[in-house]
DNA sequence: CTATCGTCTTTGACATGTCAATGAAAATCA
DNA sequence: TGATTTTCATTGACATGTCAAAGACGATAG
């Protein structure tokens, strides 16, 4: 069930499956020790990025390539935590704004220098410059491809 | 909340990041056309390179990266489909052994080259040798780095 | 204006993953 | 041997993600 990749790219492909399993587990876990899980960090950091702290769910579920409905389901989750909530668009009724709490904030900013510390001890640390300048270009013309 | 990273490191995390989210769930979506969701790829994939097709759950769990727990879960529904098997072990007699069926070996036979062509297409034909031989030493370096 | 159609978020049902507890059997050790 | 500890796979309860309604509202065309 092998022979129909060459073998430098079979290993190359092997390698980076791994990868892709076992980077986003050891940041998650990394995470979790300090009280959020990846898909918290990222609701916080994506809202706290946007100018007002506040944006609506379509676009922002878009930004964060989610399904509209894991957002929902997630952030409803997350406001029952107080981290963020939710307020009816004024533009639009059907619409929904969300927008991070002092709270929220507080905790990403609680756990960003150790998820930055994680980022770089588990990846970044042991990239020469050259090798992250080719997985920039490599990870963007890749992501770039039509879905 | 986006300073702590040189320029060049954050905007490479970013693309990284992207490429983390987005190609698994293109690889996923192509394989479900297939009728196979990734996780049962995997388990098939993983069992028909033992030799014999059978493999004990803990040793396996541990080859898959995967909880016992979610293995045994996983693996439960798979034996419901028809895809694999479990015994008992004779030599332990808390241990199970899985083994592929002839059905679930004809299913992945099916699969496998269409999810090769969508691992091409999505992935490996985008690359230059030598990107593929950076990223197959990155990948490596990083997923080899201690738990 | 109003009827239709499309779009919005949420919801519920279900699939999947996690975590802790279970019960059975092996390993260890007195 | 017999008691204790460890390891094994599974299970159940719960958290999370997916998919297909649902219901409310906006946009469009007559």
């Amino acid at each position: 069930m092998t022979q129909w990749l060459s073998t430098d790219e079979e290993r190359a492909w092997r390698a980076v499956r791994r990868l892709l399993t076992v980077l986003p587990s050891r940041l998650g876990r990394d995470l979790t020790q300090l009280g959020l899980s990846s898909a918290d960090y990222e609701v916080l950091s994506t809202l706290s990025e946007k100018p007002g702290r506040r944006w609506g769910l379509r676009d922002f579920a878009e930004k964060m390539q989610w399904s509209r409905s894991r957002l929902s389901h997630h952030a409803a989750r997350m406001e029952a935590r107080g981290l963020i909530e939710r307020e009816a668009d004024p533009a639009d009724a059907r619409g929904s704004i969300y927008h991070l709490t002092d709270a929220g904030f507080a905790v990403l900013a609680e756990a960003a220098p150790g998820h930055l510390a994680s980022v770089r001890a588990r990846f970044l640390d042991h990239l020469s410059p050259e090798e992250v300048a080719v997985l920039e270009r490599v990870a963007d013309r890749i992501a770039d491809l039509p879905d």
